[in-house]
DNA sequence: GTCTATATGTGGATAGAC
DNA sequence: GTCTATCCACATATAGAC
């Protein structure tokens, strides 16, 4: 905590711990969390192999430090657009679509920054990862404000049942993240048709597409007891 | 090719062979592939350390094989349902619903399958490792089924500009993945809502997301030129 | 604070006896 | 075909000189 959750200040990178967590930030970027080396990271922050240890304690704190760096923005900005929301919602329950806009916008608008894309990649690697560890950290990074949103969302959608709206939330998710990712499956297929859109274009796709998920007619389905 | 096509068959699991295969199957699900060792999966397995090389070569041809060994029955389903959709459809463009249900519903079987559930989530952990070698063995398994379904896809939705079916894509492809490896993100926020869903409701509720996010209006946009 | 040297562990792969 | 013993590269981490 403390400095290392201020943003990244460009001018002072000569310093050797900023020199480590940009490093660390672009390897663990490019080739994931568990197939990096610490002695890549050093080597590419032209550092010796114990500065690691001396500035973080290890390679796991490493990327605790990278996460404390970058969430905050994030965070803060979905924030005061959810704050907007309920302002605009008065006492009526919020719109749905802005809601999606204000969890999503600032997810996109940094996967498309030059700054903020390897720590999108981070992000999305680390929240599928079976370390349970890597899994931790995305947790304590993003849920708590993934609960208010989720509060938003179930007074926006009071028709979903509480099984739908399970599902429907991994495909949110899982929609979010491939499209974060711009995970390479599709290019394989369609080669790069991505029509080169801007960032809020590619929100307006997502967010078209989620809420027109979310508002499909939930199924009838015979009522489980709950224990 | 050849024998390791052949679903396994539970009554040969004594053969060195084949444990290795079970054993490695289970382990990559669980840890991933980056993670796991040989030598944990030859501990497993109850061979000797020099097994894997003489009968597979090493561990990405272990992993190939697992393949190998799963993915035929999968992809014959879809073939087989996808036909089906042209045959109902005749001369007129396939309806979307359909498509999307032979597409997904034999992923989702597999994934709530105990005999699949492993295999499932090798196929999801290597479709998003930054490790090309991976992604590689993905493509070679699904691609040319994927080519198919999304050809057939373009008739049922023309009123889609290339750009907005890329990213309909995307989403479509990260809802099946979050559905069927039925990522821990939502059990932390909801806690375990999923309703012990059967195989086909699940199914349903994804069809139903994904069926409505291709049929959400597409956005006008000022058409670039393409190159 | 910075660096070299090294401790200690684990990985994939293989040689060669049986 | 099976197994033991081992090679060698590379991982994280640390001790201790400067």
């Amino acid at each position: 905590m403390s400095a290392a959750l201020q943003p990244v200040d460009p001018a002072n990178d000569t310093q050797t711990r900023q020199r480590i967590l940009l490093a660390a930030e672009r390897l663990f970027a490019r080739l994931g969390y568990g197939a990096t080396s610490l002695r890549a990271i050093m080597a590419e922050a032209n550092v010796n192999t114990a500065s690691v240890h001396y500035y973080f304690g290890g390679k796991a704190a490493l990327l605790r430090a990278i996460f404390d760096m970058r969430v905050g923005a994030t965070n803060a900005e979905r924030e005061q657009l959810l704050d907007e929301c309920e302002r605009a919602a008065g006492k009526r329950a919020p719109q749905l679509r802005g809601l999606l806009e204000a969890f999503f916008g600032p997810a996109i608008r940094m996967s498309r920054s030059a700054e903020g894309q390897d720590f999108n990649q981070i992000t999305a690697l680390c929240s599928v990862d079976p370390d349970p560890e890597l899994r931790k950290i995305v947790h304590d990074a993003y849920d708590q404000l993934a609960r208010r949103f989720i509060t938003l969302l179930r007074r926006a959608c009071p028709q979903l049942d509480e099984s739908t709206l399970y599902w429907r939330l991994h495909c949110m998710y899982g929609s979010m993240m491939y499209v974060r990712t711009q995970n390479g499956r599709v290019d394989y297929l369609l080669g790069d048709a991505s029509g080169g859109l801007t960032a809020e274009e590619i929100l307006d796709e997502l967010v078209a597409f989620v809420e027109a998920g979310f508002l499909a007619p939930a199924k009838a389905r015979p009522r489980k007891k709950s224990r």
